[in-house]
This record gives C-alpha cells, sequence and structure tokens, in this order.
DNA sequence: GTCTATAGCTTGATAGAC
DNA sequence: GTCTATCAAGCTATAGAC
C-alpha cells in the first residue's frame, strides 16, 4: 500500500514536471523551436515518457494550453456575475475589465509566478493562427462573449460590434503586454516597467475604460 | 550584354523569389516551423541556393524581417513631419496615428498584398522576445520614440510615461489586428470582420483617440 | 550562379527488456 | 512506469562539378 501509493504520487509527479518544463520552454521558444529531447532532458525524465504520457509532442503542447482554461474561464465567469451593474459606467467597466484580466495575472505572488509561462505562452499563440481553434475558439470565446454582452449593456451608445472592435483591441494590448518583451522599458526610458504588472492592469483599465466612453457612438455622440 | 544583363535579372529574380516565398511561410509556420527544403521547394529553386545568397537559415530570416523597414520607417518620418500640430488635439492624434498606421497597411490594393505576409510575420514577432532586439530596438524604436513625443506634446495633460503606455497598448491591439487571426468575426457573429482592413484602422485609431483625450491626467483630471 | 551529392547531426516515435 | 536502443526521416550546411 506504501509502495502502491509512492507509485501514484511519482507518476503524477512526472506528468506534472514534464507539463511544467514543456510549458516555460514552449513560452520561450515556441513549439517548433523545442524538442521532446530538451524538454525531457530539463525535466530530468526519460526521453520516452512524453510519448507515453501524452501520444505525442503536439498533444503535449496541447495539454499545456488547456490545462489551466477550466479554472481560468471558471473564474472569470464567476467574478462576472459579482459585478454591480447599477454603479456608473465607468465603475462598471472597471469591475467588468478587472475581472477578465486578474485570473490571468493570480493573487498571491506565487500564483503569478506560477502563471508567468502561461502568460508568455498566451502571448504568442494569440497573435498566430494555429492554434487558435484549439484555445480560443473551443474554449475561451464563450467567456468572451459574456464579457462583450456586459460591456455593451454598460456601454449603450456602441453598436454591439464596436464593443467588439474595442474589446478586441483591449485583447490586443494585453496580450503584448503579458509577453513582456521590454519594449515599453526602452520606450519610456526605464520610467515604464514592463514587469510591473500591477501598473500595467491599472493603465490598460483605465485606457479601455476611456475609449470605451469615448468612442463615437451610434446616435451622432 | 544580352547575357551579362539576363543573368543579373535572372539572379535578381531567384534571390527575390526566396525572399518572398520565406516571408510568406514564414508568416504562417515561424522560423522553426519551415525548413529551407521546404521554402525552396516552394520557390522552385535549388536547396543550396538560400545558404548561397544569404548565408544561413537564420541570415534569410533576418533579411526577411529587415528588408521592408527602412522604407516603412522612412515614410513613417517623412509623413509626421506633415501633421499639423495647431490643430485640435483630436484630429492631431487621428493624424499621427493614422500616419504611423498606414505605411504597414498600403495605398492601393497591389502594395495591402505585398505586405500581407510580412503584417502577419511582425505580428509574429511582436509577441516574442527572440526577434525583438534585431527587429524593434534596432529598427523601429527611433521612429516610435518620435511618435510618442509628438502624442505626448498634443495630450500635455499626459505624463510621458502614460504616453508609452497608450501608445504600447496602441501597439498590441495594432500587431494582434494584423495577425487576422479572424477571432473577432466570431465574437461578433460575423458583424465585425478581421479581413476589413480600412474599418479595422478607423475603429483602431478613434478607440485610442478616446483612449488617450479620457486617460486620467496628472492634474487631477 | 546553379546544380548534385553527401556529410553529420537532430528529430519524433516506438519496440522490447525490466 | 521506466528505461535502453534504435529506426527512419528530416534537418542545415558545404564541397565540388559545371
Amino acid at each position: 500500500m506504501d509502495e502502491k501509493l509512492k507509485k501514484t504520487k511519482e507518476k503524477k509527479d512526472k506528468r506534472r514536471i514534464i507539463l511544467d518544463v514543456a510549458e516555460a520552454l514552449f513560452s520561450e521558444h515556441g513549439i517548433d523551436g523545442v524538442s521532446i529531447r530538451k524538454i525531457t532532458a530539463a525535466a530530468n525524465v526519460d526521453l520516452s515518457l512524453v510519448n507515453y504520457y501524452f501520444g505525442s509532442k503536439d498533444k503535449l503542447f496541447e495539454e499545456v494550453l488547456i490545462r489551466r482554461v477550466a479554472e481560468m474561464s471558471g473564474e472569470r465567469m464567476l467574478k462576472l456575475t459579482s459585478v454591480d451593474m447599477s454603479a456608473p459606467p465607468e465603475q462598471v467597466n472597471s469591475q467588468i475589465l478587472h475581472n477578465f484580466v486578474m485570473p490571468l495575472i493570480g493573487q498571491d505572488i506565487s500564483e503569478r509566478i506560477e502563471l508567468e509561462n502561461y502568460r508568455r505562452l498566451i502571448a504568442l499563440v494569440s497573435n498566430s493562427r494555429r492554434w487558435q481553434d484549439l484555445v480560443f475558439k473551443s474554449h475561451y470565446d464563450p467567456v468572451a462573449e459574456e464579457y462583450i454582452d456586459a460591456l455593451w449593456q454598460t456601454n449603450n451608445h456602441l453598436t454591439r460590434s464596436d464593443v467588439c472592435w474595442a474589446f478586441s483591441f483591449f485583447l490586443g494590448s494585453l496580450t503584448n503586454a503579458i509577453a513582456k518583451t521590454g519594449r515599453i522599458d526602452r520606450l519610456s526610458y526605464g520610467e515604464a516597467l514592463s514587469s510591473d504588472l500591477d501598473c500595467m492592469v491599472e493603465k490598460l483599465i483605465s485606457f479601455t475604460n476611456a475609449a470605451l466612453r469615448g468612442m463615437p457612438g451610434n446616435f451622432g455622440e
């Protein structure tokens, strides 16, 4: 029984370690820039275990991509129900956008570190067509639609189509920001830091909020 | 003489064809997702010509990335000098943002098609750290700084740091939009199309303009 | 400049021992 | 479950003929 427990634990550990190491390497080099050999070497496990646990390199990549989806989507949906839709539009927008972003950032420090590589990976995937259907169409779009409808309800001077454009720009800003390329550090001469997630989130929300409120509406505003 | 001219022309043609085909394939699969063999096969030239003309696969990729930089940066700098900085802020912002975006879009239809693959490639590169220095730090940052300063001059209720955040979000929105992932098509139920560049540019500029004007400033606004 | 031929290495995947 | 050993294919790069 002790023996059995130990084996089960080790099995889960190795599988988990492979996923963690693969996530880190994929987020740095993309799927084609990393070989199974590099992953297993870095994870300190045998080469054949990737095929044993996941079937193929592609399946491993898919598993890395979708293993965090359920929790993140659930958290976003839950938070959305807690928004006070009767508050002033600016405050509602802030709440909605904040609730969408935070599950990707994490609450405490350990969760932020835990999600660091996943954020970079999502940044890569979001500007590529290749895994679009697997990740976004299948998993994240339903949640995004709920958020769009909530934003539309709050900013009803806009058409739904315009809210989609706005939300899409917001997503583009967000995914580029979490890629942490360091570009803003250079452009701002070090005054703005891509590593400062709290500041980034605050600026992104006030930026998007102002855009939503100020975009030309469909009533000749 | 006829013979010499013909050879020169053919030489330039093959080199050019390799660059065009490589740009198309790289923009679809990334550098590690494409082999020299696939490129030369698609270009209908001999395998060894990539190494003959460019030295290595990496050098070919670099050449694909930077061959359009000079013209684009020149056009952006030129257009920036034509902005009427005495106009109302909203109009100045529109002019500045428009001048930045358009060289990446192209004027007539043939130029738009010509730049199609380059846009997708830039979208890939902009969310990756790997070629950040080669492309952005070395080539595009000086131009971006000029645009940031122009925007700061126009929106002087903001700190330069905040203008950097805004411009960075604008860049993120832009690069994600030109990736043409088709996501907005789904989220909008077909009412907004990622293939409609004119509409995208118009929405992006009015979105960013409203954000710049409405962001909380440093005078307690 | 263009081609053939090939060296030398890495890749994903698997068969079979334990 | 984990390991060794290995296959077949694909890869970049180059040397040398024309």
